[in-house]
RNA sequence: CGGGGCGUAGCGCAGUCUGGUAGCGCACUUGUAUGGGGUGCAAGGGGUCGUGAGUUCGAAUCUCACCGUUCCGACCA
């Protein structure tokens, strides 16, 4: 490509509305143009480098047995309508409606579509098991779209489907699933890592998550360090072995502690640990029932544990106002609770828990050597923190922070039962669907990328997915023939060569190209000017690292083919 | 959903308090010099000041409403 033939456009200024550093090198690469709040326009550099990824997943899709196709993006209320989520999703759903007032959706996701295709189209276990995947646009009305392409309303997605006659076969298809993302992402030139999830809207039974490792990613992943239990928060569990405590038992106090309502008051004024209290947060379902959850000081309720635990679809935290005209008693809440009407949950890590703080369920008074009755059951109900052991005994768990590129479920029956989606199996009769889904955020990876890739010039994209692999900067290319003649036809034998390359033939000012090319990204970079022509050499320079060095002409192409065919299959 | 900020040229902003001919930097156009890290000089083009109502002789500026956009907020027991 030449510069003087595509579009390049570059700001000096990052946009004052972009946090975080992708999205504000893409919006000053040029790769993307915001039009509206979590919708953006994918321009010709953008373009290319979501192309280059779509074409690695493709090739890795395919060669792991799945079938391409593409469904519409408008989906009609009737399917979502039987499997109940024309509701349950909620307002993240974009609904529309045509000239006769039939309801529509932006289709957030497509496990009704493909069931529905599926239903009609295989009936015999003959066809089975099939796997098909789509690249497609999606629309997901997020509370607070940020961070550019990151959390964006419409975003590029490959989502893929399998279907088989029992789970064997899934669980089959589910490794082979595994195997392949993990080939995509290592393809794509990313740090990441693969961590159990919990399923979440999309159901199921099992399901992993893909995240590629940064500072700036919104979820938090715990790994072992003896072991290769890798989770998401949400789901990391601990195991608090059971260490005999020698300490006796004291007597209970009751200590006045007026207005101390929180665990840093309560520190303060015992002069204690975090671990040596116990707090009480107070949760509510829809219908306002309450539940108390009892854990150790330092620690955090987790809700989705909860929610599974105490087997409610929603909870959500009580204000004071609904603990009004019951026992409890906002910042002094214990244990000892007499009403029967409020569910108590106990979290494992209180499980060897002596002689500790907590509240009487008295305004203004604690309780100094409290101890639990011996029938007390623990549940897991806190997120793990740094430190912990690992739940399978190996090691202790660190804590990081990722971007979430890939999820991988295997959804049983759950979409199949919903839209009675079967086929005839050996003795012909006739059974439900086993099914699985598969995930990857197509336009996310091109910002996680350059979370994980960047430094103060701009981005440094992985050869295998930058716009361009090599560009070619003449210094005086309408003022020296030479310049112009050997820069023309290194372009030609690169182009030839199958090398994706552009030449900046814009005659711009040597610091112009330079700081272009940097920002957005090319891996190599070739500078030919009329004084190292004298010797037959031009520079050769790997963005990202600060020595160039001089190369001969002649053995150029051979080089630099050498270093792209190095790590890219 | 609750709270705050901001809407003035493609981008970043000043001007608003105290009403009186709409400005600056980047980008763009032309000329000129320059030519190895966003170059200098000169001359230009581009704006219904988010929308609508109101106050006023006069509104970017004051009032009200609406729209857009952005940030923050659910571990306090």
């Amino acid at each position: 490509m030449k510069a003087s033939q595509f579009y390049i456009s570059t700001l000096k200024e990052p946009p004052v509305d972009a946090e975080i550093i992708s999205h504000q090198l893409m919006i000053r690469g040029g790769l993307i143009k915001k039009l509206s709040s979590g919708l953006y326009s994918w321009m010709p550099i953008g373009l290319k480098v979501l192309k280059k990824i779509e074409k690695i997943i493709r090739e890795e899709m395919n060669k792991a047995g799945a079938i391409e196709l593409l469904m519409p993006a408008i989906q009609p209320a009737e399917l979502w309508e039987e499997t109940g989520r024309w509701n349950k999703f909620g307002p993240q759903m974009l609904k529309i409606k045509d000239r006769h007032e039939r309801s529509f959706c932006f289709g957030p996701t497509h496990e009704e579509v493909i069931t529905d295709i599926v239903r009609n189209e295989i009936s015999s276990y003959k066809q089975l098991p099939i796997n098909l995947y789509q690249i497609q646009t999606k629309f997901r009305d997020e509370i607070r779209p940020r961070f550019g392409v990151m959390r964006a309303r419409e975003f590029l997605m490959k989502d893929a489907y399998s279907f088989h006659a029992n789970q064997d076969c899934l669980s089959k298809t589910y490794e082979i699933m595994f195997e392949t993302y993990s080939n995509i992402f290592e393809r794509i030139g990313l740090k990441y890592r693969a961590v159990s999830a919990d399923s979440g809207a999309i159901g199921g039974d099992a399901s992993h998550e893909f995240h590629v490792l940064a500072e700036s990613g919104e979820d938090a992943i715990a790994f072992s360090s003896g072991s290769n239990y890798a989770a998401n928060i949400e789901l990391a569990t601990t195991n608090f072995a059971n260490k005999i405590s020698k300490i006796e038992k004291l007597k209970t106090d009751k200590v006045k502690t007026e207005n101390l309502k929180t665990i840093d008051e309560l520190i303060k004024f015992f002069s204690c640990n975090a671990d040596d209290i116990v707090k009480a947060v107070v949760l509510k379902d829809m219908e306002k029932n309450l539940y108390v959850i009892f854990l150790s000081g330092e620690r955090e309720v987790n809700q989705i544990k909860a929610q599974k635990i105490i087997g409610v679809e929603e909870l959500f935290l009580a204000h004071d106002e609904d603990l009004k005209n019951t026992e409890l008693v906002p910042g002094f809440i214990g244990p000892d609770l007499k009403s029967q009407s409020i569910q108590k949950f106990f979290d494992h890590s209180l499980q060897d828990k002596i002689n500790f703080i907590c509240g009487a369920n008295e305004k203004d008074f604690h309780l100094k050597n409290a101890n639990l009755a011996d029938d007390v059951v623990f549940d897991d109900l806190s997120y793990v923190k740094e430190g912990d052991p690992s739940p399978d005994g190996k090691g202790t768990l660190s804590i990081c922070r990722g971007i979430e590129v890939g999820h991988i479920f295997q959804l049983g029956k759950k979409y199949s039962n919903a839209m009675n989606a079967k086929f005839l199996n050996e003795n012909g009769t006739s059974e439900i669907l086993t099914m699985g889904c598969y995930g990857i955020g197509v336009s996310r990876i091109v910002a996680s990328a350059i979370e994980q890739n960047h430094d103060e010039n701009g981005m440094i994209f992985p050869k295998n997915i930058a716009p361009f692999e090599v560009v070619i900067i003449p210094i005086g290319f309408l003022k020296s023939d030479t310049v112009k003649k050997t820069s023309l036809d290194l372009y030609e034998k690169l182009v030839t060569s199958g090398i994706d390359v552009l030449l900046d033939d814009r005659d711009m000012r040597p610091g112009v190209m330079f700081a272009e090319s940097d920002l957005i990204g090319i891996p190599y970079r070739i500078v030919i000017g009329q004084k190292s022509l004298e010797t037959n050499q031009v520079e050769f320079k790997i963005r990202g690292e600060s020595e160039a060095k001089n190369i001969d002409l002649s053995n150029l192409i051979e080089e630099l083919q050498n270093i792209l065919m190095k790590s890219s299959n």
